[in-house]
DNA sequence: TATTAGTAGTCATACGTATCACTAAAGCGA
DNA sequence: TCGCTTTAGTGATACGTATGACTACTAATA
């Protein structure tokens, strides 16, 4: 019956007790053990093929050396990506990063620490409602000690800043006023909001910010449609509006998605009504997922820098664990410009 | 100082033994405490906000309840998929699942258990190599005891079946060989495959069954050229064709692409020669991702069971921790005929 | 009454690690 | 030789849980 080498076995076969074993491998405490002890300590550990206990090291040391990243869902490559950023600053750190997809696996209902993951010593969290999520889990005050969660540091990321954790985001609406500005430099002043309808600061402040902007224009009009975050939905409320332009301000030359997605939609019922993008109407996205460099014309929209906004998320979380207060953080989007928005 | 409250605080709080307290909240054990009892101790655990420390619990026990997925990568929605197939079948079982994208984070040379994630029962690994990666973990064979990694049980989705470890796979040659009956229903004869540059079993077993599906029919010819994955890649190559045939087979009326993205670059590049889509060349893909629908026309592809797949495959895994040895599976793709194929 | 069977719960222990407190030996100046 | 410091290592312990072995008590049977 094998089985898994402890740190003893390394011991006995070291000729060593356990102490000096831990002491070795741990690599702090240089000058307790002498060169030759230790080198043979780590001869007789690569022999076995030892490794450590994780369990057993999280439970004497009260900390796991892992974070919980939770996104809305991996369905979107967005997140993927901010995972990428974030795990590499934990890596250098010598933190783990485990990913938990929520609400979209276990609902709602279900709090992201009924799975076994709860063994963690902080949270990132992306793209969700702040206070919710913190009440689940127990935002950490000063007040408590440094044990694994319920209770862990909780570190927001393209979330509400104004929540009570602290925030690493886009500059979403520095982002939307760039392509309003585009958008008014090609000479547009009527403009249609195509709104995702999906209660997020996000799409809050997409929403705000395209109405701030188009409001700093002389003589600009904006109407405003929701619509789901899909292809189909997106394209069934951009039919409806093309049939029946809103009767003040009547059709629109240039409409502002709130993601590429939605814009992917746009297109299909643009083409639908027989007109023509961009030439009838320019369309925008936010988001330059791989879609918008597929679509037909190429999509304009704005960038969102994901890695660097999972690494500086983590690099803030990990000041926290340091017992520090990182301050809020903003990174631009860059507008990428594109085949989808033309001259009036 | 406030600390997380343990198994023996919630004891003192009901005037009970911590093995009682323990007793109760496992569930199990039932006739070994009253009623009475039983409910005096869950109301303390409830009160003081209680939750098992799972590091201690894994100790004790030396399994963790926990599944370590292997995905390529998180920048493709599929794995996305996968995963929360697999995380489902898993709640259900008491199981949590971590995942971990490799070699995407990390690189080739890092070790899957380099990462802190190494409190493992069984790894469940996607579209890999599956003897590389069984070198990495180790392969548990049945004389290994029941511990944790390395050395976990090894359970593979979409790979190489004549590897190590058992797999639950797609049936690429099936779906590929539906599209090449598709076309040559629609009176196609000369095909083009337009191959993935990865070296993946998935991939050497869609260019195989689009040979043998094509070499089935009387009169038919096929060339291939490999690309990367990418619109850009695709597009050149795609480009490239059509300005220099093969003198054989002359142009092609129906391109098979290894892939929906690979798609997408195609159609850019039939763009660019004055073509049209499907008129003068019939296009597929191969996935369905969002990119298919989005598309101009809408393409025609097979649909991957993502989310069957995994769970599938966990529940196949599952079996493997019980003792169990299941069969080697494969599901059905769904052929989605669109509107990127038509009569030559 | 004596014996057995069942019920309700407690005691003690081990999982594997990291670290504090300790010791034995050696070095060293006076 | 004596005290003092430094070096190199060991012993013991605790982290929080789950569970086998045990006990105290009650009820049933002979």
């Amino acid at each position: 019956m094998l089985r898994r080498p402890t740190s003893r076995d390394v011991a006995v076969a070291a000729g060593v007790s356990q102490s000096t074993v831990s002491i070795v491998l741990a690599g702090k405490w240089t000058g307790r053990v002498s060169p030759q002890t230790a080198q043979t300590v780590r001869d007789a550990a690569a022999r076995l093929g030892y490794r450590p206990n994780l369990a057993a090291r999280n439970l004497r040391l009260g900390r796991t050396r892992t974070v919980l990243l939770v996104v809305p869902t991996l369905a979107n490559p967005f997140f993927g990506a901010v995972y990428t950023g974030a795990a590499r600053v934990a890596a250098a750190h010598g933190f783990g990063v485990v990913v938990y997809p929520w609400p979209d696996a276990g609902g709602p209902a279900r709090s992201p620490f009924a799975a076994p993951h709860e063994a963690i010593d902080g949270v990132l969290a992306s793209s969700l409602a702040t206070d919710t999520l913190a009440d689940l889990i127990g935002v950490r005050d000063a007040a408590h000690d440094h044990r694994t969660a319920p209770g862990a540091p909780l570190m927001m990321l393209d979330s509400d800043p104004a929540g009570r954790a602290p925030t690493v985001n886009v500059d979403v609406a520095d982002g939307m006023r760039a392509l309003v500005d585009h958008l008014a430099g090609l000479g547009h002043r009527r403009f249609w909001h195509l709104a995702a309808d999906v209660d997020a600061w996000t799409f809050r402040t997409r929403g705000r910010a395209i109405a701030d902007a188009v409001a700093a224009l002389p003589d600009a009009a904006l109407a405003r449609r929701a619509a789901p975050i899909t292809i189909a939905g997106a394209r069934a409320a951009v039919r409806d509006w093309l049939r029946a332009p809103d009767s003040a301000a009547g059709r629109a030359t240039a409409l502002l998605c709130d993601d590429d997605v939605m814009a992917a939609g746009a297109y299909k019922a643009v083409r639908d009504a027989g007109l023509d993008v961009p030439r009838d109407l320019s369309i925008t996205g936010f988001d330059d997922i791989l879609l918008a460099e597929a679509l037909e014309p190429e999509l304009t929209t704005v960038r969102l820098p994901a890695e660097a906004l999972g690494e500086r998320a983590m690099s803030a979380l990990l000041e926290i664990l340091d017992g520090g207060r990182p301050r809020p953080l903003s990174l631009p989007g860059d507008l990428m410009v594109r085949a989808s928005t033309a001259r009036v």
